[in-house]
DNA sequence: TCTCGAATAT
DNA sequence: TATATTCGAG
């Protein structure tokens, strides 16, 4: 499933089907540069594992400590890996949830994100897994975009059609919103993550082919302005 | 039967 | 507000 294959777009009749030779050979470049910053399986972390971040381990003192060895370390988890950021995080249980007494807090999440036989864990989009999510919908274009090729093209272990149906609503809804289109001369609309710039790659980069996607705060200070 | 997308729930 | 779930339609 999480070979580094060739995802080619599906032969449709929207957007990304039309054009000149040209422009079709610019979009094959843009594919195959957008494919070099897929992980291979070995780098996918399965969305069962739990993932806090060893910096934010540290600074709640949860775990090893001494896993971080400088500041800058402790800012590197972000980019560790190329796909350290690609993983789907959940969010704790909530204690709401424990007082259904269904026992579940000890279970880990399964593969599916789906706790035991309960509901869903709640999976948070990073910033880095929307940018991934938006290149796959600017890839397979405005009639391609649908769950099912969004999930293929995404390519991130656990990550389900039902996960994405929902942020691709969510993602429109604020499309929708911020087309030019739009009746009457409004405010801008918020960015799609308020409280995080996120970057692209760019030659050089410090990041190895993934994205820079930092708090705000912190993101320049780690060289990927 | 599967998938989509909007509406609704949490 | 973000994400999950439901539900009707294609």
């Amino acid at each position: 499933m999480l070979s580094p294959r060739v995802v080619r777009p599906q032969p449709h009749d929207g957007a990304a089907s039309a054009g000149s030779s040209s422009s079709r050979r610019h979009m094959v470049d843009r594919v195959s540069e957008w494919e070099l910053g897929l992980p291979s399986p070995a780098e996918l972390t399965p969305v069962s594992q739990p993932l806090i971040p060893p910096a934010l381990a540290a600074a709640f003192g949860i775990g090893p400590a001494d896993a971080l060895a400088s500041p800058a370390d402790a800012a590197g988890f972000l980019h560790d890996s190329p796909t350290s950021h690609l993983a789907p995080r959940f969010d704790e249980y909530d204690e709401e949830d424990e007082e259904e007494g269904e026992g579940e807090d000890e279970e880990a999440a399964a593969p599916g994100g789906r706790r035991g036989g309960g509901k869903k864990a709640r999976m948070v989009w990073t910033p880095e897994l929307h940018h991934r999510f938006v290149e796959a919908v600017e890839h397979l274009g405005e009639k391609g975009a649908v769950p099912k090729a969004i999930v293929r093209l995404m390519n991130v272990d656990g990550l389900t059609r039902e996960n994405v149906a929902s942020h691709l609503q969510k993602y429109r809804l604020y499309l929708k919103r911020s087309s030019p289109g739009a009746a009457a001369p409004s405010p801008p609309p918020p960015p799609f993550f308020p409280r995080f710039d996120v970057q692209r790659p760019h030659q050089g980069s410090a990041n190895r082919g993934g994205y820079c996607a930092y708090p705000y705060v912190s993101y320049q200070k780690l060289g990927c302005d």
